[in-house]
DNA sequence: TAGGAGTCGATACACTGTATCGACAGAGGC
DNA sequence: GCCTCTGTCGATACAGTGTATCGACTCCTA
């Protein structure tokens, strides 16, 4: 029983579709315009595939695996990062901080992949290198204080992102329930804080300035970058 | 037509079971076990159940959402950490970066919760207490470099101990599928280098003592330490 | 023109988090 | 003591996921 309705009711089969031509770019960029929209959870294959008017399977000739195309996201987004720039070796530092900051403020997902897995795509490997040669420029020629500068700052922006996201979805997502977020968390931690509990962290609570993210960003690679100069 | 079968040969109801009792202090045991054993994404709210000899639905008594699981898993961890300790400002900073860094490496999975969403559970709040307290204690009153150590200190251990934990993935994984790994990537990044587009990451690479995790972590809390000192 | 090889992607599977709602236990009125 | 009502609980069901499988189809070769 090849089919189950005779031939006046069935269909022409689809003529060979000329198919949506596809390309890992085309994939990637479908890929990253739904992440941008409505983060990394948003982006499963088959959106993605729909997005480009195909079948789910069709991506699987071009990744082996979804872990594949997010690592081409976040390689993507290291294309997006300008080279660093600077004479001194702190400014280089600087740039290249911001210059990743920059990007993750444009892609907030990037934050949850960073750091995930090592990552050696093309455009992270043409990053690292506009920033080794950028400050072997600036005069830190040496080949250990370099690597050690450049790891350390790309430890501490690792997590330097991945909070000052946080905080920003947080922000968003209590400006959507505004009401909830205040009405929830903001008196509960004055509870807990009235309860005595906690009087140094309730002390610092009240009486210091508050840091929104981005302050303690810059404060921390102020640190970072003092404490390199400092040896 | 109330049941399918007769009475004789249906089965007796169960005796309204006396349930395994549960809490969320069991839950979130149970979680952590699997966690520990298998990676977070082995936590699923059936496997929980599973290993308290429950029905999934059991544990939404206990809990709204997995989020919320995930977030008791988080402050679980912080319960474990013991106070700081330390005579100096520095010592004390040192004292908690170390603190966090035993637990997540305990907990891997912790480095995939860290950051990412702000904690207020209690044990979180009573580190974070324990810290300030031990930071008067050593000195560092001042109420806004208290507060500006505190988080930038934290934003570099999110870093921290992501890269920490990526790498030792990593090398868990090479060390399952070392040939793999040692066929693929080790080779690739040769090639990507022996292009001779990435001159100065390559000396880099060659030239460079090579930093372990661990040797990063420290250069880094180091650095951050002295840039807090020299102000 | 017939046959064989290789590609492709629809179907299917095992699994996820969680909404729904029927079945049940216990309380309260007669 | 029985019967209804009420509120709780958790099995079932749903909509979604990543991806293995394998039949159908195209295209190349003879």
């Amino acid at each position: 029983m090849p089919n189950e309705s005779v031939i006046w009711e069935r269909p022409e089969p689809p003529e060979r579709q000329a198919p949506s031509p596809l390309s890992r770019e085309r994939i990637v960029r479908a890929a990253i315009t739904l992440a941008d929209a409505d983060g990394l959870d948003a982006v499963s294959l088959r959106k993605v595939a729909a997005a480009l008017d195909a079948g789910p399977m069709r991506l699987y000739r071009y990744v082996d695996t979804k872990d594949e195309l997010l690592a081409l996201m976040a390689d993507a987004v290291y294309a997006e990062i300008p080279a660093p720039t600077g004479s001194t070796a702190g400014d280089v530092l600087r740039s290249i901080a911001h210059g990743i900051r920059d990007a993750a403020l444009r892609h907030e997902w990037f934050a949850d992949l960073h750091g995930g897995r090592p990552q050696l795509g093309p455009a992270t490997l043409a990053h690292a290198e506009a920033c080794h040669a950028a400050l072997h420029a600036s005069g830190l020629d040496d080949l250990d204080a370099r690597a050690g500068a450049m790891e350390t700052l790309s430890v501490y922006l690792v997590g330097a992102v991945r909070k000052e996201v946080a905080e920003r979805r947080a922000e968003r997502a209590s400006g959507l329930d505004k009401e909830q977020w205040q009405h929830t968390f903001g008196p509960y931690l004055q509870r807990m804080l009235a309860t005595g509990h906690y009087p140094r962290l309730g002390e610092s609570v009240r009486g210091a300035r508050h840091l929104t993210a981005s302050e303690v960003f810059e404060l921390g690679l102020d640190y970072l970058v003092e404490g390199m100069a400092s040896r």
